[in-house]
DNA sequence: ACTCTATTTCGATGTTTAGCTAAATACAAA
DNA sequence: TTTGTATTTAGCTAAACATCGAAATAGAGT
């Protein structure tokens, strides 16, 4: 969970997460959307992955990272409870209050 | 933002937060709950206070310190919206699924 | 095999961090 | 005013971090 939140702690890593939200980016691709040297982001690319928030794959001869969302979810709903809050995300509805299904 | 996320990448700071969450504490108070030095506390403290996610007030011979959960709830929001997440508080519940009120 | 492109690693440099002990400060109480 | 308690500041070390340019690596295509 630290791992997480300090990796969220930096705009520019919140910004590739952003980005790789809309789906899979080669790391070229990513550096076209930020200002800082290449090495730089590598270097970002790397505090994210020991988080565990994105993943790579080789492809050719660039390489694809891709977002994990189920770990951002996991430690932002594990610090959420402990202060009594609620997370919703699109693909897990609280079944307590469910959006579907209106009793007839 | 980056700094909220920042303070919240330490545990120590994380755990104070929530005994803060119970209600407003002396630093000495609070000291009791850790094993770090009291200086190296008083350090957190000032990261928090800088994220201002936490007050502080001199009452007698002591500083009390009191959470500001607007904060924290500012920057979680925040963030969970740029995912298309949902964040609910117990003291802002969402209008669009209210859980009281079912009608009739 | 060579070359081009993409990405990462390496090495250097400056900044920040967490932690400590010891000293300074602020206030209360005697 | 002196004493005692609570908290912060000062000064330090060691480790971590951000950033860069230059060099190394990996694969694709010729």
């Amino acid at each position: 969970m630290s791992l997480v939140f300090k990796a969220l702690s930096d705009p520019t890593r919140r910004r590739v997460l952003e980005l790789l939200k809309s789906g899979p980016m080669s790391a070229g691709e990513l550096a076209g959307h930020f200002t800082v040297a290449k090495p730089t982001l590598s270097a970002h690319f790397a505090v994210l992955r020991e988080a565990r928030l994105i993943t790579s794959e080789k492809s050719g001869n660039s390489v694809i990272y891709q977002i994990q969302m189920s770990v951002l979810e996991e430690a932002l709903l594990g610090f959420a409870q402990a202060f009594g809050w609620q997370l919703n995300t699109p693909e897990t509805p609280t079944p307590e209050t469910p959006i579907k299904a209106p009793r007839p």
